[in-house]
DNA sequence: CGGCGTCGATAACACCGGCTTATAGGATGA
DNA sequence: TCATCCTATAAGCCGGTGTTATCGACGCCG
């Protein structure tokens, strides 16, 4: 019944003191302001301005009116002025989920690089492995994920929604041989997964164990899997005190590193592929955006070391 | 750019959970619901609404609108209670205006009346001849003025602006000569006013003496105007005294009455005409509408008692 | 005292927001 | 796989809300 623009327009009368310089003030012309209040006037069935002569003056209702102008009028702006901030990334808030190896690599400087353009935007993060991720995705409690899928499956396999996805590729991560420094094939250039048949195997994530079972199948023999963690720290120690072989991603390498353990390509290489996922919608949200945005800088500035050359590992054992 | 609409929208879906829902919570459509997202995304630049699968949920903008939805429409919604309250007569102020001898008379009654009726109407009341009431109307110092005019005149004379005011007749005032109980004329039945050419007279406010300077001027004499004074105790005290005679309006012997003082009717006689002013604004102001119907009613039921037998006096001396 | 400037009211008109109905497209669940 | 429910879109209609043009009235000032 009565909205803001009314409630606008009384105050423009109240301060002002007549039609002409209110309509005036707000940029409208003097006819424009006769028809609101005469508009308003029916509406609330009150007189709410006097017309004494040439002038005017509100009467009670009238004043009543431009009193709640005031505060209704800052609320609105308020409101505006926040969306605002949202979208000129003076605002936001991004719930980042990644699985654990992104988390040491990609995602700290992806969030430095956030934290530098806007400060304002705030980013929490939270580790979780691909189908959670995704799922807290679905459930709305995430707006950017970082999955990965191994060569040839999909990141969303096993969901039925492709297109609620938006999947950017962040980085293409070479899947190396982990074995003990003395082992057989350590010296090789590269190594084929058949000639570690017989070894003990160490599996991380659920998925990462799929993968292996798969590669391992392709090669001919099913692996023996004498240890399970997904702890990467932990499996480069195991592999350091030669109780098995892990398959490791390239990724991992990167910040862990042991010197006991050699990391060798194989043949054929298998690759897995990072990606950042949301949906269509959240990837339109400024602070989303530019989150993804760091996070494209972020692997783009990593891959561009190859690595057949470790680099300087920001964690050792 | 936002207006109450939007964030009465926004709030709906952030409580219904779909726009359909939303939709019949306000009783619109849903397409009408769909599109004022559409709108509302487009002016603010920003994704409200995250569109998963067949339901929908707010983004952080989205939910900020619904958050601001609250205090905007609580406070619109006072805004409109009040002047409603003002409308239905629950609420509003009166500021009358009387002069001296109304406020002891009409006024009381028709105060009485407003207050029982519409216990939440307030009126103040201030003390003013009619030349500063009608002036205080003017200046938006006053809503209701009761004012008098003597026979010929008119109440706005002076004003020019005679359809600037609305004149509600309240009250015909016959005017009696007041004289001593001891006073040669005291036993007649109607006196002549030149009778009284050679006694010392006592005037009122400044239009009262204008007014007796006229009759007298009628009658063939410039009346001797002994004292002055506009409070009518102090000029019954003073007729009493044998110290002078004087006009006084019937309305006023209702009230003073003096034992010592006779009040007679003049030939030819001369009345003054009460009357309630206000402007054809405030005259639809609903309690001012109240007050002024209040005072026509009070008004009629005092002038069905004719005054040839005084009534028992409120206030003798 | 009469003209002129200014203010508000009104009429006529145009535009666009905003709602409706009708319909299509897509997701979910039995 | 079908039924159902949800949202998106198209097309149309109405009314609110703005404009320009004009009138009438008040008030100032020469």
């Amino acid at each position: 019944m009565i909205d803001a623009a009314g409630l606008r327009v009384m105050r423009a009368i109240a301060d002002e003191g007549s039609f002409t310089a209110a309509a005036a003030s707000l940029g409208y012309t003097q006819p424009a302001i006769s028809q609101m209040v005469r508009r308003l006037e029916q509406r609330t069935g009150t007189v709410l301005v006097e017309r004494i002569g040439r002038n005017v003056r509100l009467t009670e209702a009238g004043l009543v009116l431009a009193r709640h102008a005031g505060p209704v009028l800052a609320a609105l702006d308020a409101a505006e002025e926040e969306v605002a901030a949202i979208a000129g990334l003076r605002s936001g808030r991004v719930r980042l989920m990644a699985f654990p190896s992104a988390s040491a690599t990609l995602v700290p400087r992806a969030l430095s690089l956030v934290k530098q353009r806007f400060p304002d935007v705030s980013i929490t993060f939270t580790e979780a492995e691909p189908p959670e991720s995704l799922a807290a995705l679905k459930a709305g409690e995430c707006d950017l994920a970082i999955a990965f899928a191994y060569e040839g499956t999909d990141v969303a396999r096993g969901e039925e929604d492709l297109d609620a996805f938006e999947i950017t590729p962040l980085l293409d991560d070479e899947v190396r041989l982990a074995v003990p420094r003395q082992h057989a094939v350590a010296e090789q250039g590269t190594v084929h997964l058949g000639d570690l048949a017989a070894d003990p195997w160490i599996a991380g994530c659920p998925r990462c164990r799929g993968h292996l079972v798969q590669l391992a199948d392709a090669a001919g023999f099913r692996p023996d899997v004498a240890y399970e963690t997904e702890d990467y720290v932990a499996v480069m120690g195991l592999v350091s005190e030669g109780l098995g072989v892990a398959l490791i991603p390239d990724l991992i390498l990167r910040t862990v590193h042991h010197s006991d353990v050699v990391a060798l390509p194989m043949e054929p290489a298998s690759r897995r592929t990072i990606t950042a996922v949301t949906t269509p919608d959240l990837g339109r949200v400024p602070a989303v955006r530019a989150t993804l945005d760091a996070l494209i800088e972020s692997a783009s500035s990593q891959s561009t070391a190859p690595t057949t050359r470790l680099p300087e590992p920001t964690f050792s054992i």
